[in-house]
DNA sequence: CGCCAGATTGACT
DNA sequence: GTCAATCTGGCGG
């Protein structure tokens, strides 16, 4: 099942943690699939860490929910996804997939073999997919969208932690990650 | 216009 | 464990 704009249009938090365990889409000529793994929540105002109000990137934060919201950060794109209706700048950061489909494309563009560094971290899995400025803004809850997520298994348990590389943290956990599985990026 | 931060990565001691 | 390279936007740190 593709996952709505009204999955999107609910609290960050909660939307990263039902985003674990989906599998993202991506179509170009061959169809790259990656099963969610782990996931971060952005907040607006209230969070110090946000780029709600980062000028004119930050703008794509304040639409409407299920878009791509693409940020780059020393040199890496990172790909989230806006939560919340029109007007509460939130989203979701996709840090790690577990590769399903097109392994072969993700290890030419990773340059590396090995298959648990192909996306197990926020900038190796826009790169492994191919994701790029390009893409900022698009709405992701339509099958005519290049990306777009459906829904997955949830036979796992989920753990909670303080947010990765953030300077500026909140004092509440706002990562999330399948328990035990080998593409998260740190344990 | 130059400097610097930043939701990272990869190479190296 | 440490540290430099990387890109973009914001600000005069």
């Amino acid at each position: 099942m593709l996952l709505s704009k009204k999955f999107y249009e609910r609290d960050p938090a909660i939307v990263a943690m039902d985003l674990l365990g989906c599998v993202f889409v991506k179509k170009e000529k061959e169809i790259l699939k990656g099963r969610i793994v782990e996931t971060e929540a952005y907040y607006g105002l209230s969070d110090p860490a946000s780029r709600a109000r980062k000028g004119k990137i930050g703008e794509i934060m304040w639409e409407d929910a299920g878009r791509a919201f693409i940020y780059m950060v020393h040199g890496n794109w990172l790909f989230n996804i806006t939560t919340m209706p029109k007007g509460n700048p939130s989203g979701v950061l996709i840090r790690a997939v577990e590769p399903l489909n097109g392994v072969s494309i993700m290890k030419k563009r990773r340059k590396v073999d090995d298959i648990r560094a192909l996306t197990s971290g926020p900038g190796k899995f826009t790169q492994a997919f191919g994701i790029d400025k390009s893409y900022n803004g698009i709405r992701i809850y339509t099958k005519s969208s290049p990306i777009f997520i459906t829904e997955g298994e949830k036979k796992f348990d989920i753990v909670k932690s303080k947010r990765i590389g953030v300077k500026k943290d909140l004092p509440i956990p706002l990562r999330f990650y399948i328990k035990g599985n080998r593409f998260v990026s740190k344990a």
